[in-house]
DNA sequence: CAGGGCTTGTCAAGGCTTTGTTCAGTGATA
DNA sequence: TATCACTGAACAAAGCCTTGACAAGCCCTG
């Protein structure tokens, strides 16, 4: 049982509103302690947020209220709104063209010698889990080059040897762990100090469900908000229904899932579908190393795998579909 | 069987609340000496630490007490289970009610108004997948308090409600996501911010294998570093052997396993067991949730759930065995 | 378009309750 | 002798309760 203060908590709602929604129209009927003191349970706690999901529908409080309290209704029906308010949108033209399917993230070749040697050292100090090292050799890395051209060239690199190193044994679990929280941590950096404003997100970024190495869409995602976009990153791991429940919620035009696994073809498919029956459905681009064994059936645009590429692509689609005059 | 001092170090509760427990709502019934000492054995010690987790956890004392006076109660399965643990869970799209469920605030001793509404703030935010308004919430947090208690105050109960509403379904998996990877990206800046100097680590933190929901380890960490301990942090799902090759080559002297699920537990074990078997063998702390599900028999020490207390509790060990006088 | 009425979130006053802490005085322990 | 414990009482701060009022927003009507 909550007291008032914790039900607040729980469902964000004020105190006060929790009370005059009790008083005016009786949505709970809290039980009370000898003292007076109302006690919520979870059937409470849940009417709450399923008025307060109505509200936040647009339903009028006293509608919302007239509703929850016909008999029989299903509380676990109502608080998961599924499509929104079908504002009238101009028309979403997508762009046919395809970009190229390159292999991966980074290209791997072009590398001057300055930056095979980082690499090399990236590698070693992971090996030797000597995080300040490795921290030590991301300050040169992101010193000397933009931070676009630093991942693709010198960390992106790195982390694909750990992490075949790591297939093969030669590094330790424990190595490879600590060096993709230390390389997170530096993106995590960025992601900061790249702050945009306000805005609400136009392009969301995460991984389908069950895909679970999300250091390139991070990557992805710092390189967006470097370039002004109002990215929302969701991480690993998204199931379909929350994609679709998410796009629906913030109205983004575009949709980037990272592909970094065999398995995340598949599911990054299932997703896709999903987001086809909105009824304004978004752009929907794959990126990462197995993007390409994506079918070409899917209905999905492919992005390049240069950072600065990728982006640009991201960019004139945002363009192309925010003034509709014609695209492609 | 323990003096009542020795059961407030044990719990972390003062002397007077220990008290003031029994006698107002007879929480514990210790033993008592000839002469009216108390003496508490293992048991009551852990019926006041899941007191004190309840009423962490936002319960209120009384409420707290009348669920552990419950007859049949498990003790050992209530302190836990608030679970901020995700487990994705992909084709059912949400468990319908019946869980637990557990409320969120740390009330500790005297969680102000401000506190709570921002807690309550950060929650829906997240709901509504406002990182921008988190980031700024956070900025509130840290910018009135130091870390440690922003992080327990605040951080910690807020994603424990987003934690327990996504069980419940009033909130989406996506929200969920955001919001730990707003909080996640704002410990990596305290992270680096406290960063000590190239010392080897002397602390090793992580998640035992399959162990996933690293955040409240990684603060530890945050919080170790802040304090100067030189923290290895390795992050989730750390295999065993991998446990025991990193200590072998930092040769640290104390590793932290979050034990952050049910599922943990055995895990942690097993990690203890390997590292038993080194031939100079860390001391091993557990923290987290479910570390009060361990087994007494297991070789590990319960970290205090305060981080301020936990990293104390660190920093003697540490001091104690670099002049081994004498070992506990 | 103005004005009246209704809706709805917020706030304040005044008064209990709850809860952690403190104090005084006394006895036990090492 | 200094520290630790015990009891009971007393507090202060924070929670919570109810009632009533008020301002902003919305809708309808004239």
């Amino acid at each position: 049982m909550y007291t008032i203060k914790q039900a607040a908590v729980r469902t964000g709602l004020s105190v006060a509103v929790i009370r005059v929604w009790e008083r005016r129209y009786g949505v709970v009927h809290p039980a009370r302690t000898a003292a007076g003191y109302r006690l919520y349970d979870d059937e409470a706690i849940q009417r709450l947020a399923a008025m307060q999901q109505l509200v936040a529908d647009g339903w009028a409080p006293s509608q919302a209220a007239q509703r929850l309290l016909e008999p029989g209704i299903d509380l676990a029906a109502l608080p998961n709104r599924q499509s929104v308010n079908p504002r009238p949108m101009p028309s979403l033209s997508r762009p046919t063209d395809r970009f190229g399917s390159e292999p991966s993230l980074t290209s791997g070749s072009g590398l001057g010698e300055r930056d095979l040697s980082l690499v090399a050292d990236l590698v070693s100090a992971a090996r030797e889990l000597d995080v300040p090292g490795m921290e030590r050799i991301l300050d040169e890395c992101f010193a000397a080059q933009r931070f676009e051209l630093a991942i693709e060239g010198i960390v992106s690199p790195a982390l694909r040897a750990i992490g075949s190193s790591w297939a093969e044994g030669t590094i330790d679990v424990a190595a490879e762990h600590a060096a993709s929280e230390t390389i997170r941590r530096r993106l995590a950096r960025f992601f900061d100090a790249a702050g945009v404003g306000d805005r609400v997100p136009s392009v969301i970024v995460g991984l389908p469900p069950g895909g679970y190495h999300e250091i390139g869409a991070f990557a992805f995602a710092v390189a967006g908000r470097r370039a002004g976009l109002d990215v929302l990153y969701l991480g690993a791991n998204v199931p379909a229904e929350s994609w679709v429940r998410t796009v629906n919620e913030t109205r983004a035009g575009v949709v980037i899932l990272g592909v970094v696994a065999p398995a995340d073809v598949d599911s990054a498919a299932e997703v896709i579908d999903a987001l086809r029956l909105i009824d304004r459905p978004p752009v929907v681009l794959i990126g990462g190393p197995f993007a390409a064994d994506a079918p070409d059936a899917m209905d999905a645009l492919r992005l390049p795998a240069a950072l600065d590429a990728a982006v640009a692509v991201v960019v004139e689609i945002l363009d192309s579909t925010r003034r509709p005059t014609s695209a492609a």
